[in-house]
DNA sequence: GTCTATAGGCAGATAGAC
DNA sequence: GTCTATCTGCCTATAGAC
């Protein structure tokens, strides 16, 4: 029943879904035009045509990226109904990207952070005040429908939840457990018991 | 009152200063030998005359870093009477690292963890061991004399707060923002209360 | 849109003189 | 220990043919 909006996948997305894949495994300095042409079967050279340089390809990744992520929010949002639910698919978001391998895109941009264009740190900081945003509504929702308790302002929580899972992703992924993911999350939620 | 046993700062140990401020910035992948010659003032062909590769200068920075890391948490353990001002002044190692602008050395090498030699890999591995077993025993100990609370196996809080931190690092330093940290460290720390 | 060819720069690394 | 000189390889990027 998926809306037939997106576009139909032309080269242009499939560099994007190359160089998503390779920036959350081995971060954004750490993979060349070269590995992208090799794996789509194209030249170097012809991936400027889709993307001039390796700036513009990045702001590409982070905008869809973000884009994508705000639509799985918005899907929560749609399907589940109280706010714990919600900050359990919330977390298990994390550990299905952790599943493939993979790091939250701007977490390990995060950690490149100064050495990356402008246009791609405006993006990342970006995608992290969208995430507090939500998770920042989801607590107060939670603490309403009383699903959710907590002491202090909910900003402030919700930045903490994101830190949390953000760097329990990165050592998770560093030992190549899910589980140690799994675990942190475990205990962030039955911290927020009522 | 310091002990005389550090090596007076020859070559070896300026090189290692300033690919320790580099990596912590930028990451290992993201500084050259060019980089560290030209803050010495030598060559770098002179560089590979202390450190051969890139590879054993990566493994001589992540052990003098462990070393000195698990020297200080030595030294915590000698001048903090109960285990919750021990655990705040743990915090407060990230966030003077922090302050400096610099993120926790092992915490983004976790974050370039599959390009990194495996001697590296190991030894990033070994840090994250040694800081859990650490804030386990530290756990303990807080149930013991009362000072700290949390339910569920220590080593399990142990690795949450170990992720919590690096997150929280991770983030507070691509806002440039201490504070964030700060926050973060607090909420923990409340979250621990008996 | 994709190609060949090529430019110009920087990476890590080595040989050998001093 | 530090130097000069040099190598090889990879990087991003461009010009221009098809």
């Amino acid at each position: 029943m998926a809306v037939r909006n997106r576009k139909e996948s032309g080269t242009a997305e499939r560099v994007l879904d190359i160089a998503e894949r390779l920036t959350q495994m081995r971060g954004f300095s750490n993979f060349s035009y070269a590995d992208i042409a090799a794996e789509l079967g194209i030249t170097k050279a012809s991936l400027h045509y889709h993307y001039p340089g390796k700036a513009e390809l990045g702001e590409a990744l982070i905008t869809r990226y973000s884009e994508r992520f705000n639509e799985a929010l918005a899907e929560i949002d749609r399907n589940l109904p109280d706010a714990r639910a919600r900050l359990a698919a919330y977390a298990d978001l994390y550990a299905g990207v952790l599943r493939n391998e993979r790091m939250c895109m701007c977490g390990i941009l995060a950690a490149e952070y100064p050495t990356l264009p402008v246009a791609m740190q405006s993006e990342v900081i970006r995608f992290f005040d969208e995430n507090e945003r939500w998770l920042t509504k989801l607590l107060e929702d939670g603490k309403a429908d009383e699903t959710l308790s907590y002491r202090g302002r909910a900003a402030d929580v919700a930045q903490g939840i994101l830190g949390a899972l953000e760097g329990a992703m990165l050592v998770a992924r560093t030992y190549g457990e899910v589980a140690r993911f799994e675990a942190a999350a475990t205990q962030l939620l039955a911290g927020l018991t009522p």
